[in-house]
DNA sequence: CGCGGCTTTGATGTTCATCAAGTAAAGTGG
DNA sequence: CCACTTTACTTGATGAACATCAAAGCCGCG
């Protein structure tokens, strides 16, 4: 992990949105200088669960998950964060140490705001406080209600369901690399790993996808779609 | 000292708590005199899915759900609130419409404040601003935690959890009412009214509960805490 | 009284977890 | 670079957990 040069400069920064907008200009210059960007292998731990919050976290680059260790039994992924979602929202505001744990599952790189500063952002400028307010509300309301999704769906559901949200959502292309291993899509799912593997060979046997290793190819988008949408 | 004329006289209300802390008394007047409070009697609709977002709506008395309503198939609930959650925390900073229902499971009072005004508030006030996010953050918290420790359960588990939830958090006694039929428990916990009623008749057998239709005493309720820890 | 909704129990089949065992791939140290 | 270890992946067999279907009892209400 490595620090890079402060620049305000991301395109398509949600954040910086919120302070070009309601941010005076020399408070702007104030946080483009205190920010810091770390990069971070694939496979590094971003955030740990149980140390302190200190940082107002918002990914960058990359792709990270956000999940919950269990000591004796299988983890639980709760998330999985693309730029400019917010990475550290779950407890930022309403608690002092994390309770889940961030890795990166691509090279990514994240940008971090001291939370005391932003804090007294928030203090000064209500206007600042209800986009941020508005950006963290809805995060949350989709990490329930996609929760509430899945529950009801059964295996094939769930594992048609990832295959479209990596190909939609994420990559955008129906052929690209599982950022996740099967065990890691279990976790994600609610699952067995032997399980997920199985549905996708029965994926495969009906010429849905195709499957080489870690890459996935969507065949039949339209099925795969049926399966999600009744599974 | 002179009694307040308004009707701000509500005990442990938080929003109370954060304007005492951090708005000036006139502004208090203000919210005192625009706030409507609203009586549901049980079953009644407070919050219908689909519908625009206008007012901040807190608990004050009694017992809300808060569901998903699904066409064909069976609901489900995302939670129960209780007096002086927020009932209407979900979506009312992000969105302009309900994804979600809110009914009565028990007469009700609710605290309502014009939306557009709380706004307000939060753009004038950055500690009140503060106050909120801390709040809202901390509910949504809840809920997604709430949801990874339930989905790892299975159906005794589950069943256990719900009882324990209404003894400790709700009644704080081990003989109650419970405010939701058998199939409202079962779209609850994500299982079925059958299993549902099959565990709870286990538990009958078991000593561990005494059921009277709709009234519950727990027995054994380190039996049952093991249960819901281990199952 | 009879109707409809809620509750309960039983029988049956499906879904899925677990266990076992083997293959492939990826890292490690000489 | 190769032997070795470890980790990831895959398939099959088995049983447990759970959904579904069916039927009957209960209870409040018009």
């Amino acid at each position: 992990m490595k620090e890079a040069p402060n620049k305000c400069d991301c395109e398509k920064c949600d954040v910086k949105e919120m302070f070009y907008e309601h941010v005076e200009e020399q408070h702007i210059e104030v946080v483009c200088n205190i920010k810091i960007e770390k990069a971070f292998k694939k496979g590094d731990m971003i955030i740990e669960e149980g140390k302190p919050i200190e940082s107002f976290i918002y990914l960058k680059s990359g792709l990270v998950k956000l999940f919950k260790h269990r000591e004796d039994e299988k983890g639980q992924i709760i998330i999985i964060a693309k730029p400019f979602d917010f990475v550290n929202l779950l407890s930022v505001f309403s608690d002092t140490n994390y309770n889940y744990s961030v890795t990166a599952l691509e090279d990514s790189v994240t940008c971090n705001l001291d939370l005391d500063y932003i804090k007294d952002m928030i203090r000064a400028n209500g206007e600042f406080a209800l986009s941020i307010m508005k950006k963290i509300s809805k995060v949350s309301d989709t990490i329930i209600l996609e929760s509430l999704t899945v529950r009801k769906k059964n295996i094939h559901g769930r594992v048609a369901y990832i295959l479209l949200f990596f190909a939609d959502q994420i990559y955008e292309d129906k052929y690209f690399e599982l950022p996740l291993n099967r065990r890691e899509i279990a976790e994600f799912i609610g699952k067995t790993t032997e399980n997920v593997i199985r549905t996708l060979s029965e994926f495969r046997k009906d010429g849905i996808i195709k499957i080489f290793g870690k890459f996935i190819e969507i065949v039949d988008k339209e099925k795969l779609q049926q399966i999600s949408d009744f599974g």
